[in-house]
DNA sequence: TTGCACAGTATCGACTCGAAACCATTATTT
DNA sequence: AAATAATGGTTTCGAGTCGATACTGTGCAA
């Protein structure tokens, strides 16, 4: 019997840990604690239909009321600013503010990560994320949890243009930037399992 | 310029954010914390070197006093045991009681994982695990955190007969079982960067 | 013996977190 | 159109995490 499977949880679990531990030490100057962080670093990579409340705590794991505490908390700090939508005026959007942009980086909390990965060859590196994206995938399928992918890779991503985008789901117009960011409606193309390139 | 590295950091940090939530689900019944089913995790895998406070506080990225709060309520619930040390009264070494165990038996906290695995091939599972390893390596190389690792993996290890193994750091002998274990000692062997098997 | 390093414990205060109740807005039914 | 339900967020509550600091007891070395 195979115990791979299990190695990579503890591999998953424990990187989780020290990840959090270094959110921990990058917003201590600040007394910010690591899911504050987090808030933040998710707030750089979400598009217009990932920027409320309740996606992100979606993607960071919390209740809706736990979610609301910590988005006062950075409110209060000035890292955030939060608005009402148009549209719809029960949902509250997000973004980051300028103090919100100039902490993150001051503080890198993604440094020591980025300087652990340095000596593993980028075609390794994605054949990891691939393994894992997967992974993550089918514990959403199983969990009736929301995907969350980036534009690019959406079933309905499509493209105008040279450098024009729409969301087919929703019927929005996306900037190539937003199209690199994170989704709360994405969905997977319908594609066969991927083997390791080499 | 390649992106790869930021999107593993973030499926890495995802799927520990579920883990930990998974574990939260899986503690409810008892009334525990993730970190709580995560340290009775870890005693299953433990060895006589890693058995400790101590050692358990390095691997879940938490100080001392924190843990030893930890191992006072699951003292109190019943769920691991708590002995001295022969030679050093100073060490405290802990091991899951029967109660923990069956506990870990009936909420299978890893189960989610396991399903969520069922579809990649162990092929590509290996290969994660190695591009994961190596970082995990080099992030505690960089941050002088203790390594982890089991002992059939490591430096110190030396096989005396088929079925007798030793450390040759501490000199002591080691069980079959008790060499596929975590420890705390470990070294990894010194041996060039690995590239993914096909 | 004196001092110091070390493993672990105790105490404190700030904060997380889920549960449940609640409010305002939008959607649906009648 | 009015009544009802569903939805996005907020508030409140209590149990518990967590780091910091101070503390106890053991081992070790000058």
């Amino acid at each position: 019997m195979d115990k791979s499977p299990e190695v990579l949880l503890e591999l998953v679990e424990r990187l989780g840990n020290l990840l959090r531990s270094e959110f921990r030490r990058a917003g201590a100057d600040e007394q910010l604690q690591p899911v504050h962080v987090h808030a933040l670093v998710y707030l750089t990579r979400a598009n217009r239909y990932s920027n409320t409340p309740q996606a992100m705590a979606e993607y960071l794991g919390l209740t809706k009321g736990t979610m609301s505490q910590s988005l006062l908390l950075l409110d209060r700090r000035g890292l955030i600013e939060r608005y009402q939508d148009d549209l719809d005026r029960r949902v509250v959007r997000l973004r980051l503010s300028t103090s919100g942009e100039q902490f993150l980086y001051d503080a890198q909390p993604q440094g020591a990560w980025a300087h652990a990965t340095r000596n593993i060859s980028p075609n390794r590196i994605r054949n990891a994320v691939s393994a894992l994206r997967e992974t993550l995938t089918t514990f959403q399928a199983d969990n009736e949890g929301q995907p969350f992918g980036t534009c690019s890779g959406c079933r309905h991503f499509e493209r105008l243009s040279a450098r024009a985008y729409r969301c087919g789901l929703m019927g929005d117009r996306l900037s190539g930037p937003e199209a690199r960011k994170i989704c709360w409606l994405y969905e997977e193309k319908g594609s066969g399992a991927e083997e390791d390139e080499e």
